[in-house]
DNA sequence: AGAAAATCCTGGTGGC
DNA sequence: TGCCACCAGGATTTTC
């Protein structure tokens, strides 16, 4: 499932290569999360500017109008100048002077929506309500205090609803927190500042090193599979139940937030 | 009103 | 082998 540093890590992977581009024909296969909100045929004939990130949702900036795309949870995107035949997983795709922009996504939970400008209240709708981007310098320290001063739910939950922060999905939820010594379940608001600040350094520690894992897979991303790439990091506690956690030996556990699996160290993270 | 919790969508996987 | 529960991201709906 991507999460953010799998979908930066994918923008990277063909946004220089794209740029420029002309669409030549626009294919759309099963219905994805939501309609594409245009007809797919007027994607032809604009150009591709850039390809931005908010999120979770990649931007696609064309001559005219944006593309949101979002990978939900088993999606992922190609670009090459030649892919194999399309099979029942693609669902939407770009075929351009430069090569083809492929969706694959078994699930469709994911998405491709089209907007005329990111002021609209379509886009607004799903880019309106999203938090500070964490790689950026926009994650600041006093609103990310502010913005968690306010909540009372579990600090796992605050990060994983995205309005306070972006990004931080199921996984990185738990890494971050085991990270910054903090248990999952504690209430965001009782947090002290030093601990806020911890957390923050943390949240950025993991994800800018995800990303840096994936980069160093990014080479073959166009001609390997479009899978290479992710869970590259090694989880600290993710998915590590009744194994010993990796800096004091003590059993990780497994709790449930909110329909949500949450893995940390109760030594580790003792409030 | 605003926050929190439940619900829904799909297909792969693992247990029995 | 087949069946079924479970899991996941996040918008939407319901509850508090």
């Amino acid at each position: 499932m991507p999460e953010l540093p799998e979908v930066e890590v994918t923008r990277l992977s063909f946004a220089k290569d794209i740029q420029g581009a002309g669409v030549l024909a626009a294919r759309l296969g099963k219905p994805l999360r939501w309609p594409l909100g245009c007809d797919v045929a007027q994607l032809v004939g604009r150009q591709v500017r850039s390809v931005q990130r908010r999120g979770k949702y990649l931007l696609i900036e064309m001559s005219q109008g944006w593309l949101l795309v979002h990978l939900g949870m088993s999606g992922s995107l190609r670009f090459a100048q030649e892919l194999p035949p399309s099979g029942v997983y693609d669902h939407f795709e770009l075929v351009t002077t430069l090569g083809t922009l492929r969706l694959n996504d078994p699930r469709r939970f994911g998405a491709v929506v089209y907007v005329d400008n990111l002021t609209d209240p379509q886009a607004h709708k799903l880019l309106g309500r999203l938090g500070m981007e964490p790689l950026s310098d926009a994650f600041d320290l006093r609103q990310f205090q502010a913005g968690l001063g306010q909540r009372k739910a579990a600090i796992k939950q605050v990060l994983l609803a995205g309005d306070v922060v972006v990004g931080v999905g199921n996984i990185y939820a738990s890494e971050a927190l085991f990270l910054a010594g903090i248990r999952p379940t504690i209430s965001a608001a009782d947090l002290s500042k030093p601990r806020v600040a911890r957390l923050q350094v943390a949240i950025r520690d993991v994800l800018a090193r995800a990303v840096e894992k994936g980069g160093s897979t990014l080479r073959d991303f166009s001609s390997a599979d479009g899978q290479t790439g992710y869970f590259q990091l090694e989880a600290m506690v993710y998915g590590r139940a009744e194994l010993p956690c990796k800096a004091c030996g003590s059993t990780i556990k497994m709790i449930r937030q909110g329909q949500r699996s949450t893995f940390y160290c109760p030594s580790c993270q003792k409030r």
